[in-house]
DNA sequence: ATAATTTCTTGATATTTGTCAAGCGCACAA
DNA sequence: TTGTGCGCTTGACAAATATCAAGAAATTAT
């Protein structure tokens, strides 16, 4: 049976069998129990994480705010991207909201990775720009939309996330507070 | 001399001047009158530009609202990222504000590089990463900053922008209306 | 099961931001 | 010069969202 990570390089990659296993080979299963972190602010982020299954937390604390920017679920990939690619301090804290499945790849064994498979260039091109794409949506949806068509975005966009994650949490991805949402969620009841 | 892109090249991606001239030696210099396109939403982004003087607008049209993502100066590249990477037609428009230098490189020599210089796949990892952390760092600005706050962070960082470029797109890129910018700005001087 | 704690909802109210309409000022053209 | 148009500002008002406080509901711990 393939692991979460195999389908998501064959099919989002379109990359054959033998080196779906070849790169999955280098990831390693790590187990989280809920409330534990994958990353801390202030730490480096020298393991790039994929979810395997489980719900994980990015977020941070500014001028006594958190704001939380992403809620991560399977098939995602969990990493501060800038510490890990400049290696600078991470900015983000990651943490598991449930228990929590992910294959994890250290920064050694990423480099090896580039060394050993000439394809990975490419990949690892898709999948920044994949990053990039999904940040540029929300920048777009920013500058464009209402809290509560924001929120009817990401309803529709997924769902289960609403019954699965606490709301404030979700408040906060969406750049609302808890009180807005919560009235929100009301009047889509009518 | 040396231009703006062989500068940017050297300090940012930390190359040596032997591989700085044979990058740059697969742009070419083209110049846009104010008000022309470098790139049309439904086109395909098939150059990837970077700006040596000038200022460009990428914008696009959606339910009747013109919203523009980001203002492009000196030192910036200009592209449809995923419709450069992913060959899909292009979201973005592209839009020359005033008269401009950009030197470009098409699709075609942008994987050339790639074959002919083994550091490339490196360069294209840390050009790729900071324009993700670009838009985080917007979106960190969107989840936690008052209209007023975001637009203190764009002035601070770029104050000769608002001599430069007319205030209803420097709004439209802060997420506000023309009207709300010139009350945050009356604000600012008292 | 019960108590304790946290999260969610609701109401009242304040603040921020948007909308609409009018007027001002500057640039450009006839 | 004198319009003409466009962008910017301002005012009055409306709508969206935040804040604060209280209570209800859900979750967690004892």
């Amino acid at each position: 049976m393939m692991t979460e990570l195999e389908n998501y390089i064959q099919n989002y990659f379109g990359v054959n069998k033998e080196e779906v296993t070849k790169i999955s080979s280098y990831f390693k299963l790590l187990h989280l129990k809920k409330g534990e972190f994958f990353l801390k602010s202030g730490r480096y982020s020298d393991h790039l994480g994929f979810m395997q299954s489980g719900i994980m937390r990015e977020f941070l604390n500014t001028n006594n705010k958190e704001v939380t920017k992403w809620i991560s679920t399977k098939g995602y990939f969990s990493v501060d991207l800038a510490s890990f690619i400049f290696k600078q301090p991470a900015r983000w804290n990651i943490q598991a909201l449930t228990d929590c499945e992910l294959y994890v790849i250290n920064q050694k064994d990423y480099q090896l990775i580039g060394q050993e498979l000439s394809s990975w260039a490419v990949l690892e091109k898709l999948f920044l720009t994949k990053c990039f794409i999904i940040l540029e949506e929300r920048i777009v949806q920013h500058l464009s939309m209402s809290a509560e068509e924001r929120y009817n975005q990401l309803f529709n966009f997924n769902p289960e996330l609403f019954n699965q994650v606490s709301l404030q949490y979700l408040a906060s991805m969406l750049g609302i507070t808890p009180e807005t949402l919560s009235r929100i969620r009301k009047n889509q009841l009518l």
